[in-house]
DNA sequence: TAGAAATATTGAAGAATATCAATTATTTAC
DNA sequence: GTAAATAATTGATATTCTTCAATATTTCTA
C-alpha cells in the first residue's frame, strides 16, 4: 500500500463511472480536492470488514475481491469488483464500519474519498445520488441472487454459478479464474476446497469445461445453466 | 387485494418514512397525484418475483414478509417488512421486474406509487435520494448478513439467527411468530421444516426459548447469541 | 535452481441434514 | 360443530457434504 503512482486529477480521469459524470467542474474539483489515490499491490488488502471506515474508496483501475469474513475464520467470497466501482459505499449513512474485506487481485489504483464530501454532493446533486442509487439496484439484485445460490441449491448448482459468474462476459473476458485459487473458487460457491476440486474434476470429465492448471474455459454455457437452474 | 380503506392524501399521512419528509409540499401534493392505495388482506401477495414491476411499493400500515422464489419450488424468507417501509425500490432503475415476492402478514395498506415520478423527485431533490441512499446502506447490511448466515453456518446457527431476527426490538414487541408458521421459520433459516421443528424443541428442553404453539419466546439471549456466533 | 512452502488432488470415514412415512394437533369451511 | 384440510411432530433411513489423511504438484525464496 504505496502511492508510487503520480495522482491524476479527477477531472481528467478516464475511469470515472456514470455517478461522476453527473457532477459539474466545480464539483469534481471539489472531489478531486478531498481524494488521496493509492497503489495496492496485488494480495495486498484494501480494507478489512469491521474496521473503522474512514473513507469511500473508489477503483481508478484495478481488480478487486469482495469477501466476507465469519468468526470460524471461513470466508464467503462474494463478488469480483473491476475498475470504477465503489468499495465500502455504505458506509456514508450506515455503521461507520466495512461490512465486508477487499484484497487485490492485480495492482490496483484506489482512490479514498472523504466520506463526508460524497455526502455533501448527495444532498446537492439527484443526478449524482440517483446514478448512486442505480448502482445500488443493481448490487441489490446480485446480493439476492447470491441468497438464493446458497439459500437452497447444493454443490453442484452453487459451483455452477460460480462458475458462471466468473466467465460472465460482463469482465471483458479477463481471465479471471488464473488470478483465483480452488479456495477462492471454493469459497465464492461455500463449499471446501476439496469438494470444489472433485465437482471441477467431474465437470471436465463431462465435457463441460475445460481445465489445464488454474486456467478454467466454459465449454457448454448451457449445460452450466442446467445445473445451476436444477440446484 | 381491494380498495375499501379511504385513500388518505400524502400530506396529512403519519406514516411517512424519513425520506418524505424531506419532500417540500408541492412534492409531496405531486407523489399524492401519482399513487393509489390498496387494502391487502392478511395472506394475500404484494407481489411477485419476476412479475412486471409497475409500482414501487410502500407500506402505509401493516406487516409484510419478503421471500424469494427457486425453481425447485422452495422458498427463502428474507425478511420483514413494517409500516413505513418500500417493496421493490430497485426496480426504478434495475431490471422492470420485481426481484422478490411479498405477501401480507395482516391487512395492509401498500400505497403504489408511479416509479417515474419517484425517479424525478430522486433527481431532483438531493435530500430526498439521500435518505433512499440510508435505506439502501441498512437494507445492503441486513443482505450481507444474511449471506453470512447462510454461508457457513449450519443448522442451529441459522436457526438462531432466525430467531434472533424475528424477537429483535425492532419490530417493537410485536409477536411475529405467531404470525408465521413452522415451515415460515425453516425457510427464514433455509432448513427443513422437520430440521425446524426438532431444533425448536431441543432449545425449548435447554430452556432457551419457551415455546407454546405459535408463541416463541426467548429466555436466553445471550445463549443464542453464542450459538449463532459458533455457526 | 534446489529446497521449502503453499496449493491442489484423491480416497475413505464420519457428521450433518434432508427426505420419507406415520401420527397427532390445529385450523378452516360449510 | 363437525368433517376435511392443513400444519406440526417424531422416528428411521438415505443422501450430501465436510473433514481428515496422504500424496502430488506448483509456486516461492534464498
Amino acid at each position: 500500500m504505496t502511492d508510487f503512482s503520480e495522482s491524476i486529477n479527477c477531472l481528467d480521469c478516464t475511469n470515472s463511472s456514470a455517478c461522476f459524470k453527473k457532477l459539474i467542474p466545480s464539483e469534481l474539483e471539489f472531489i478531486n480536492q478531498n481524494k488521496t489515490q493509492i497503489l495496492y499491490r496485488k494480495g495486498e488488502n484494501i480494507c478489512k470488514q469491521s474496521a473503522f471506515a474512514s473513507y469511500v474508496l473508489y477503483i481508478s483501475n484495478g481488480l478487486v475481491k469482495l469477501y466476507l469474513e465469519s468468526p470460524n475464520n471461513k470466508n464467503i467470497n462474494v463478488k469480483i469488483l473491476k475498475t470504477s466501482e465503489f468499495i465500502g459505499l455504505s458506509s456514508i449513512y450506515g455503521e461507520n464500519i466495512y461490512n465486508y474485506s477487499a484484497v487485490a487481485l492485480e495492482d490496483s489504483n484506489i482512490c479514498l474519498i472523504e466520506k463526508e464530501s460524497i455526502r455533501k454532493l448527495l444532498n446537492n446533486n439527484g443526478n449524482f445520488a440517483s446514478e448512486i442509487i442505480k448502482w445500488y439496484c443493481t448490487s441489490e439484485n446480485q446480493l439476492f441472487n447470491k441468497i438464493k445460490s446458497l439459500g437452497h441449491k447444493q454443490m453442484h448448482g452453487r459451483l455452477a454459478d460460480t462458475l458462471l459468474y466468473l466467465s460472465d462476459e460482463n469482465f471483458n473476458q479477463e481471465d479471471l479464474f488464473s488470478k483465483l485459487s480452488r479456495q477462492d473458487i471454493a469459497d465464492f460457491s461455500c463449499i471446501s476446497t476439496e469438494s470444489a476440486v472433485r465437482l471441477l474434476a467431474e465437470l471436465k470429465n463431462d465435457k463441460i469445461i475445460e481445465v489445464d492448471g488454474k486456467h478454467i474455459k466454459i465449454l457448454e454455457k448451457e449445460k452450466l445453466l442446467d445445473i445451476s437452474k436444477k440446484g
